[in-house]
RNA sequence: GGUCUCGUGGCCGAGUGGCUAGGCAGAGGUCUGCAAAACCUCCCACAGCGGUUCGACUCCGCUCGAGACCUCCA
């Protein structure tokens, strides 16, 4: 298929033209949870954004490997090499098995992003399920001189790497500038420079999660698992490597390192990271306790929500902005989306029953070149969904009979929108997920409501057709007259 | 303090050296028994100050303001 897919790529910092390691295949791997609560709404940013990308590369023909990491050991709080674990802190406070606590959030993060209608990855590895292949990396990283051993634990050596290497080429930073902005190491400190990171840990007496090492007992550091764990699914050079910009230093920066001190080749071809999820101008995060979760979102329970927020809605709202910009959260915000979404796919609905013309008075081509066009320039869904808006003008003006289209004019618009809105926004509606059988129930019986309606209203009977309309209106169900007779929607 | 990003109409948010973003809200109109929906029209924005240019919201500089990263965070 022709195509011109430009994507921006953190590390170059421009867009460039996506041209796979082996083609027709492609693939990705993205940062996923530590699992250690609920998903909030930052979570939905970047399973959403890559998930675009995912349906995007498929839609153009690509056979994509997508590994979405789990983390569930290695990821410390406070300080990356003096904090507590995550997990074990929150197990320790429940008393549970740290690995009920991966096993319950996971399984919660999975009904939340069905929800969103984010596809599952083809692989989903956890950390703790890689050991042996974090410490097999960790050697060759120490053989190659990379990485020093003290008691029982190991470092990456960020100056020695960056003597033959160039450390910071992600982030921008620079090596000196970094040193100057350290605070002082601790007396008691192991490592020799303060920019030097964990890549194994010795476990201490009471910490929970430990591992036989060719070290001694301990743990993983957080940055190794997503290096070990995309080499193996992915091999040592891969094409794209996804996650939220607060990720980019230092875990990208040290993947890089690992990468390179481990086989010499940068693994990653093209970095691509999400902009965060701001409220109230502020970024959205678990230290500034100002988040929100999605399952808040969707049963409306959070005081700072003024209504509950259906998956499609949150989903719309982002896929509303580019993924590289900030997106900022209010309530004015997401009922605009809210209601937006609503109006695009009753136009899909309408669009299903449309009665063809003999001939078009408006031309439809346009809409699927504009989503092409704005999805080969670096994943513009806004821009995709706008084109897509001026398809609802048209759709609702030959619904009037304002315009016309004929039948190749209305099947190429259904290709359309089922190609952009629903395989590749993933924007299905509330209902497609109902059984068939109950909405075709629901379906006979309107129509029959309706049709007393009607006779009620030929005759003017207006207390009884209003009477009908306003206890359906009580059971969520709203009634439009339009000039062919009446439609219905549940609200 | 260092690195970087951004500042668009009431709100959210695209984009571009000269031509309409789009959505929501608001105003008026068409339609209609009423209502809702739909459709049409309007609200013509681009932080400020300089500079480059025939022409800048778009390029450059400065000022002001906001945010991110530099410590766990998607």
């Amino acid at each position: 298929m022709q195509h011109q897919l430009v994507v921006y790529n953190s590390l170059s910092r421009k867009k460039e033209l996506f041209k796979p390691f082996s083609p027709p295949f492609a693939g990705m791997y993205v940062c996923g949870p530590t699992v250690y609560g609920d998903a909030h709404l930052g979570h939905a940013r970047p399973a959403i954004t890559f998930d675009l990308v995912l349906r995007y590369l498929q839609h153009l023909g690509y056979k994509v490997r997508y590994v979405r990491n789990i983390t569930d050991v290695g990821h410390l709080e406070n300080d990356s090499d003096h904090g507590e674990d995550k997990i074990g802190k929150k197990a320790r406070i429940e008393q549970l098995e740290p690995m009920e606590v991966v096993q319950f959030f996971t399984d919660r993060y999975h009904q939340d992003m069905d929800l969103l209608n984010v596809k599952r990855p083809s692989i989903e590895p956890r950390a703790s399920g890689h050991i042996i292949e974090q410490i097999e990396m960790v050697k060759t990283i120490l053989e190659n001189g990379f990485a020093y051993v003290v008691n029982g634990s190991v470092y990456f050596d960020v100056h020695q790497y960056h003597k033959s290497r160039s450390y910071g080429r992600l982030s921008g930073r620079i090596l000196e500038d970094l040193i100057a902005g350290n605070r002082v190491l601790e007396a008691q400190d192991e490592k020799r420079h303060a920019e030097d990171f964990a890549l194994w840990k010795k476990a201490g007496e009471g910490h929970i999660m430990r591992w036989p090492s060719p070290w001694g007992e301990g743990f993983p550091g957080w940055h190794i698992e997503c290096s070990a764990m995309s080499s193996k699914y992915l091999g040592e050079v891969f094409d794209i490597h996804g996650g939220g910009m607060d990720l980019l230093f230092p875990h990208h920066e040290c993947e890089i390192a690992q990468s390179n001190a481990a086989t010499g080749k940068d693994a990653v071809r093209y970095w691509m990271h999400n902009n965060m999820i701001t409220i109230n101008g502020q970024k959205m995060g678990k230290s500034l306790g100002n988040f929100i979760t999605l399952r808040e979102f969707f049963e409306g329970n959070h005081p700072s929500l003024d209504q509950p927020y259906s998956p499609m809605s949150i989903r719309f709202f982002i896929l509303q902005a580019h993924y590289r910009s900030t997106l900022d959260f209010s309530n004015e915000a997401l009922q605009a989306s809210d209601k937006g979404l609503k109006r695009l796919l009753e136009a899909y609905e309408t669009l299903q029953n449309l009665q063809p013309a003999e001939k078009s008075t408006v031309e439809t081509q346009h809409v699927e070149k504009k989503c092409y066009e704005a999805l080969n320039d670096d994943f513009n869904s806004p821009l995709a969904i706008a084109a897509l808006f001026d398809a609802v003008k048209t759709i609702n003006s030959v619904k009037d009979k304002k315009e016309s289209l004929d039948k190749a004019g209305i099947s190429h618009l259904k290709a359309t929108f089922d190609t952009f809105l629903i395989d590749i926004l993933g924007l299905k509606g509330e209902s497609a997920s109902e059984s068939k059988k109950f909405h075709d129930l629901v379906g006979s019986l309107m129509q029959m409501v309706l049709e007393l309606r009607q006779n009620a209203r030929q005759n003017k009977d207006w207390q009884t057709s209003d009477k009908i309309r306003n206890e359906l209106s009580r059971l969520k169900i709203e009634v439009k007259d339009g000039k062919d007779g009446a439609t219905w929607s549940l609200q």
